[in-house]
DNA sequence: GAGAGTGACTTGAACGTTCAACTCAAGCTA
DNA sequence: TAGCTTGAGTTGAACGTTCAAGTCACTCTC
C-alpha cells in the first residue's frame, strides 16, 4: 500500500514521483536478491548467506575468522551463522576450531581447501550473472549513481560504521 | 566473493568502481529488505508479503483477486500465496471464495472490512518507515537516479512487461 | 457422454531463519 | 574458593518458503 485507495489520516504522504521510485525500488527487492540466490542454489547449492560466508572467510588472514566478527561482517545473527557453519561444516567447505583465546569462549571458522577451491569454481558464474542481472544492463553513470544512492542508505542505516565491510 | 583473492579463470571480472558499487548494492539488499520487515512484523505482525498481498487487494476493483493475478501482483509463487492467504484467513484479514467464473477452478481472495480497517491502520507507519529509511535519506536527485536504476534492471529481468504493476 | 488434457489451486514434507532458552569459559567480588 | 556476571556460542521449537505431488473443475475429442 502505497498508494491512496485508503484515505489517509495525518502521515505525510508520498508525491507521485516519489511513489513511482519507491515502488520501482520494492519491486527491485523483491525481483532482484531471488534471482541471484537461485543461480548460487542451482550452480553450487548454496544460498547467498553460506555464500557471503565462504566469501568472507576466502578474504580474511588464513582463511579464518573469529564467529562473532564473522557474523558481522556477513550481516547475520550469531545464531543464524552458527546454523550456516554447521552446514558448510557438513559439506566440508568450512571447519570449526575453538580457539581459547583470552576471553571466554572464542570459536573459529576456517575455509578448508575443499571449500577455497569450491568458491574458485563457484565464483566465476556468480560475477557472470551479477554482470548479467545488474553490472552490464546499466549504463556506468546508472552504476554509480545506484552504488551511491545504495552507500547513503547504507551509512543512514547502520550508524556505526560497517566496520565489516571497509570497501563500501 | 567480488574480490579477486581468488584466482578467476577465465571470466570478465569487475573494475575496481563497479566492485564498489556492487558490494554497496548487495549491502543495501542485505540490510534494506529486512529493516523494512522487521516494522512490520512489529508493528503489524506482518510479514511483507502478506502487506502486499493486503496491499493489493485493497486496490482491486471490489478489493477482490483472482488468487493467480493475485500471485503475479505480489511475486510470489502461487504455493507462497495460497499459504499466505490461508493465514491471512485465520487472522480474519481476507476471505477465500471460489468463484465459479467460466474456465477451471478460480478462487478469488477478497480483503474483509477488518482487512481493509487493519491496512489503513498499518499503512501510516510503514509509508514513514519508507520515509524514514529511504525518502527522506536521499536528495531528490538521488532517488530519482535509483528509481531509475531500478526500473532499468526491472525491465531487463522481467522480459515481459510487468502487467501486475502497471505504475513502475 | 466417457476419457484425456489442462490450467488453477492445495497440501505436506524439507529446509532455512528467528527467537528464546541454555551452556560454556572466562573475569570479578567477597 | 565460591558465587555472580558477562560475552560468546549452541540448540531446539516455531514459522515461512519452496518443491513436488496431489486434487479439482472445466474443455476438447472421439
Amino acid at each position: 500500500m502505497t498508494s491512496g485507495t485508503v484515505s489517509e489520516p495525518a502521515a505525510p504522504w508520498l508525491t507521485p514521483a516519489q511513489q513511482r521510485d519507491w515502488r520501482a525500488l520494492v519491486a527491485l527487492f523483491m525481483t532482484l536478491p531471488p534471482a541471484l540466490d537461485a543461480q548460487l542454489k542451482r550452480d553450487a547449492g548454496l544460498n547467498s548467506f553460506e555464500y557471503h560466508v565462504l566469501a568472507a572467510l576466502s578474504d580474511a588472514p588464513d582463511r579464518a575468522l573469529v564467529l562473532s566478527e564473522l557474523a558481522v561482517m556477513s550481516q547475520g545473527s550469531l545464531s543464524r551463522l552458527s546454523h550456516a557453519i554447521t552446514r558448510l561444516e557438513r559439506s566440508g567447505w568450512v571447519d570449526r576450531r575453538s580457539c581459547a583465546d583470552r576471553t571466554g569462549r572464542r570459536t573459529e571458522a576456517r575455509l578448508t581447501e575443499a571449500g577455497l577451491a569450491k568458491l574458485e569454481q563457484i565464483a566465476p558464474g556468480h560475477v557472470r550473472e551479477a554482470r548479467r542481472l545488474v553490472i552490464d544492463v546499466l549504463s556506468s553513470a546508472q552504476l554509480a549513481a545506484l552504488g551511491d544512492a545504495a552507500r547513503t542508505l547504507l551509512a543512514a542505516a547502520v550508524p556505526d560504521a560497517p566496520r565489516g565491510c571497509p570497501q563500501l
